[in-house]
Order: structure tokens, then C-alpha cells, then sequence
DNA sequence: ACTTATGATTGCGA
DNA sequence: TCGCAATCATAAGT
């Protein structure tokens, strides 16, 4: 009917609907009676609800209209630049995020950890300890151990790069959606493209949020498998055979003074073939045991030190003929330190080992070095007649002999702490355990 | 199941 | 920091 054209007018030219005849209504009140005043409210509300009544076509050609106008792009960048000094620089005001520290830190570590970083690193100190330690001999279950180890890190890795990826290619995708929303947007609302940029920067610090919680995670996953890993390497697994065999030679050979030095342990560590896990410190940890537990039970333990002795002469023997005299306590329990027994020198080995049976020689630093020699040489003399067959190598390694001979069990306390009556002396806790 | 052997850890002193 | 001594914890043997 005639609402149509009313409506019409009152919203000509103007944006915003409904304001003229609001104040028109105002006006109204001011004077007239109830009758006109009924009679405005109800134009007024006429008016509101065809607002709603616009065709989207009639709105379009608005939209058009406005944004024709002529005066449209001076009012957009005045609104802009009214939205940038007020919300965008308040909001700018405190994004200024801190460098982050832990970001730094997570970075590092999965770095250190080779999770990120270059390919096939495998970079992880444990993995480099295990690599170290393969060097030499490779025993099965250390490439095993270690090789799960590597495998379960390079799934981690995996999974850290395919979930990076992803969140990159989101990122990306979502910020040029954006980009192009606010783009499209700017030509109807006051949207700067300084807003746009920031607005990109938000969704990449939020995307990075998440990426450090992928990193966070990721860490945490390393720790464990890590953890893991340590906890195995701290359960205890015995030496092989061989390892224990080495390792026994040399002891054996070295009774006076079974001190390995740095590269002597090394050395017996690589010669062992020692697994991952026991690499670090095991060496010097089977010393410390095995010279504690000899003092403490001395009887125990001779039958051993003579199948050693045995064996170490036989090595001596077969190499004998290979003259070298390589006293070097860094490469001793081979063959060659046997080897070095030369016949020349026999008189004072035996001499030293007479003395040395004697229970008389405390050991002096002097002596120790020598002794290193007299260890091996003894049943070498003892393999080759050097003693009556009647004197046994039992005898040789008799308790008291070896207390008094090398002197590191009780170098430090020269008094009778394995007194020949005491036998094994103070057994202590440990064997009855 | 119990005992023994043995690698690892801890606390201490030099 | 090293070695010793005591102790723990587990593998291996019975």
C-alpha cells in the first residue's frame, strides 16, 4: 500500500535508518497532544520494522551507491586512520612479546637430541656414546640396544616433521584466507592494510604457540625414551666371557698394582667390546670390585689368578720369541707384555718374586712399576721351571704373598690387615649378602 | 625359592 | 677426583 513510499523517504540519503524520525518523533512529543504523538510512535514503528522488509537487492544497490560516492575513499582513510591511533596501537601496545627463552631452550635441545637439525644425525649423546663405544668391536646386543634406541628417535623426528609441516601449511593456508577476507572486507569497512599485516601476525604467533607445543611435546617424548634408555643401561648386565677374560688377564697380570691408567681402560673397554650401557665407567667400576673382593677373600679367588697365570704364561711363551721388551701398562695384558719376559732378566725376576714371596716388600712406588713385570713374569718363571714344579702356582699366589708384594691393598695401612692366621681377613657383608 | 656372583651406586677420606 | 668400603640390585646358578 503507502508504506512503501513512506519508508522511502525517511531513508533518503542517509545511512543510518530510523534517525530522522526519531528526532521527528522527539520534536513531536515536545508539543502537540496524545493523539499526534500516537500517531508518530506509530510511523516510527512502521518504519523499523520495514527495515527489515529491504530486498538484499535494494541493500546491494545501496552498498553500490556508497561505495560510488564520491567522498567514500577520503571518509575510508579518515576512519582508518581513527581505527589505527585508537584500537590498533592500544592492542600493538601489548603484543610486544618477550624474545622467548624457552622457546630458545626447547630449540636446543632438539637440536642436541638430532630430532631437528640435519638428517640422519643421530646426534643424541647417548647415541654418540653408543657410537663411540661400537667403534671397536660392535658387540650384538650393544647395536641392538642402541639401534632401538636410534629407531624409536627417528620415529619421534618423523612425527615432529610431518606435524610441522602440517602446521606450516595450515598456517599458511589459513593466513591467506584471512588476507583475502580482509581484503575483500576492506572495501566495505576501514580495514588499513597495516591491520591486515597485523592481523597476519597474529595467526602466525598463534600458529607458533602451537608449534611450541608440538616442540614442548616432542621434548617431553625424548626425555622419556631417553629416561628409558638410561634406566636400561643402569640394570645390570653381566660381561661377556670374553670381556670378563680380558679384563681378568689383566688384573691378573697387573696384581701388584691393578690401576689402569685412562688409556689402559680404554683400551680394555674397546678390547671388551663393551656394551653401550656399560661403557662409562664399567671398566673402572670391574677394577674397583675386583681388587675389593680379591683383598677380601684372597682364598677365593687363587684358583683363578692361577689359571690366569697359566694362561698369561702360555701367551708369554708363544710370543716369546718376539724379544720386545714393551713395558707400556697402557697395553699390557696382551701377549706381547708376556712377550717381554726375556731370559736376560730372569735372575731378578726371580729375585724380585723370591722377595716378593719373602712377604717382606711393602710395595714402594719404586717398586710398583717393576712389579708390573714381576706379575707377568712370574708364572711365566713358574710355566717354565723358573720355580720347582713342587712349588705350585698356589704358592705363588698365595695370600700373603700378594698382600705383601704389590702393596696396594694396604699401602695405605701397612699393618697386618690380612694377617697370614685371618686368612681372608675381615670378610665383610659383602659376599654374605 | 634361595643363594651366589657381580655390575653399579653411594658416602667418605685423602 | 680417585679409590675404598659398604651396600644395593639383579643376573645366574642351584
Amino acid at each position: 500500500m503507502d508504506e512503501q513510499p513512506r519508508l522511502m523517504h525517511s531513508h533518503a540519503g542517509v545511512g543510518m535508518a530510523g534517525h530522522p524520525g526519531l528526532s521527528q518523533h522527539m520534536e513531536g512529543t515536545g508539543g502537540t497532544d496524545g493523539d499526534g504523538r500516537k500517531q508518530d510512535i506509530g510511523d516510527i514503528l512502521q518504519q523499523i520494522m520495514t527495515i527489515t522488509d529491504q530486498s538484499l537487492d535494494e541493500a546491494q544497490a545501496r552498498k553500490h551507491a556508497l561505495n560510488c560516492h564520491r567522498m567514500k575513499p577520503a571518509l575510508f582513510n579518515v576512519l582508518c586512520e581513527i581505527k589505527e591511533k585508537t584500537v590498533l596501537s592500544i592492542r600493538g601496545a601489548q603484543e610486544e612479546e618477550p624474545p622467548d627463552a624457552q622457546l630458545m631452550r626447547l630449540d636446543n635441545m632438539l637440536l642436541a637430541e638430532g630430532v631437528s637439525g640435519p638428517e640422519k644425525g643421530g646426534g643424541s649423546a647417548a647415541a654418540a656414546a653408543a657410537a663411540a663405544a661400537s667403534g671397536g668391536g660392535a658387540g650384538a646386543d650393544n647395536s641392538a640396544e642402541h639401534s632401538d634406541y636410534r629407531a624409536k628417535l627417528s620415529q619421534i623426528r618423523q612425527i615432529y616433521h610431518t606435524e610441522l609441516e602440517k602446521y606450516e601449511q595450515a598456517c599458511n593456508e589459513f593466513t591467506t584466507h584471512v588476507m583475502n577476507l580482509l581484503r575483500e572486507q576492506s572495501r566495505t569497512r576501514p580495514i588499513s592494510p597495516k591491520e591486515i599485516e597485523r592481523m597476519v601476525g597474529i595467526i602466525h604467533r598463534k600458529f607458533s604457540s602451537i608449534q611450541m607445543q608440538l616442540k614442548q611435546s616432542t621434548c617431553e617424548a625424548v626425555m622419556i625414551l631417553r629416561s628409558r634408555f638410561l634406566d636400561a643401561r643402569r640394570k645390570r648386565r653381566n660381561f661377556n666371557k670374553q670381556a670378563t677374560e680380558i679384563l681378568n688377564e689383566y688384573f691378573y697380570s697387573h696384581l701388584s698394582n691393578p690401576y689402569p691408567s685412562e688409556e689402559a681402560k680404554e683400551e680394555l673397554a674397546k678390547k671388551c667390546s663393551i656394551t653401550v650401557s656399560q661403557v662409562q665407567y664399567s671398566v673402572s667400576n670391574w677394577f674397583g670390585n675386583k681388587r675389593i673382593r680379591y683383598k677380601k677373600n684372597i682364598g677365593k679367588f687363587q684358583e683363578e689368578a692361577n689359571m690366569y697365570a697359566a694362561k698369561t704364561a702360555v701367551n708369554a711363551t708363544n710370543v716369546s720369541s718376539h724379544g720386545s721388551q714393551a713395558n707400556s701398562p697402557s697395553t699390557p695384558n696382551s701377549a706381547g707384555s708376556a712377550g717381554s719376559f726375556n731370559m736376560s732378566n730372569s735372575g731378578d725376576l726371580f729375585m724380585s718374586v723370591q722377595s716378593l714371596n719373602g712377604d717382606s716388600y711393602q710395595g714402594a712406588q719404586v717398586g710398583a712399576n717393576v712389579q708390573s713385570q714381576v706379575d707377568t713374569l712370574r708364572h711365566v718363571i713358574s710355566q717354565t721351571g723358573g720355580y720347582s714344579e713342587g712349588l705350585t702356582a698356589s704358592q705363588m699366589y698365595s695370600p700373603q704373598g700378594i698382600n705383601a708384594n704389590g702393596g696396594w691393598q694396604d699401602a695405605t695401612t701397612p699393618s697386618s690387615v690380612t694377617s697370614p692366621t685371618e686368612g681372608p681377613g675381615s670378610v665383610h657383608s659383602d659376599t654374605s649378602n
